[in-house]
DNA sequence: ATAATATAGGACTTTTGGAGTCCGACTTCG
DNA sequence: CGAAGTCGGACTCCAAAAGTCCTATATTAT
């Protein structure tokens, strides 16, 4: 259906939601006024911070921050964070390769393809979704 | 995943075929020569022919032809001819409809990176795939 | 100390859409 | 007529996404 998945649209939403507060945010928080479910969103977040775009404080006055700036952060990069796999079709992908081999007609295509979208994706940062 | 799907990947790699050889192709040959299974192509050639930019000739000797020019050809149209949905996100469709109405906080970004995405879909031609 | 609040993360179930199959009908040419 | 095509509905199957549940660990306030 050529559609981000729930997990990057809500990671937009929570980065979007500390972008906007600034400071400490707890998932809590960001899962009850965006309508998210809370484990889900938490999941996220840890990936998010692997990442390292957001740190992270536990106990009691917890939460996460942002730690960098909005231009910074790409929508490649989210991707990348929260998806394992982001290539257009098998014939890109690293771990598959194409079932089509050795006659396969379309992956140098495919090959280009791929760079056009991640050239738009990276065009699009979290300082233009504020 | 972010990835087009195999209907979209199997119509292209017919179109190319079309495109390359000229004239009239069956599925049956498109199928074999590609290793795509004969049952899916078929449903995928029908789409491609209700939008329009090949035409097909039933009974003995018969089979699908090109008739847009393959620069005519995007990869936007070959999307919409193949999915029923394209919207990066539930926000962006029309028929579903944003779930965190009406305090949505991502839907005009959502519709900005809609549009980079079709802009992106709509640079790639048949042409640039042969 | 301890209780409360927060992240960390493994394991699981449910849901959904894509992929593929099967079968019967219709059309055309030789 | 019969072979070779497209046409199209109605399925099954499967993997990945989405969501849930539960326990562990860390930190801070009292």
């Amino acid at each position: 259906m050529l559609r981000l998945s729930k997990r990057v649209e809500y990671g937009l939403v929570a980065l979007q939601h500390l972008a906007r507060r600034g400071g400490v945010s707890t998932v809590r928080e960001m899962s009850d006024d965006n309508g998210i479910s809370y484990d889900l969103l938490a999941k996220i977040m840890q990936d998010l911070k692997r990442d390292g775009m957001i740190c992270s404080h536990q106990g009691v006055r917890g939460g996460y921050t942002l730690i960098l700036a909005p231009q910074e952060i790409t929508l490649t990069r989210v991707v990348n964070a929260l998806e394992k796999e982001n290539s257009i079709t098998s014939c890109t992908s690293a771990g598959e390769g194409c079932t089509r081999e050795p006659d396969c007609s379309i992956k140098d295509s495919m090959h280009i393809l791929q760079g056009t979208m991640e050239q738009a994706l990276n065009s699009v940062t979290l300082a233009k979704l504020l």
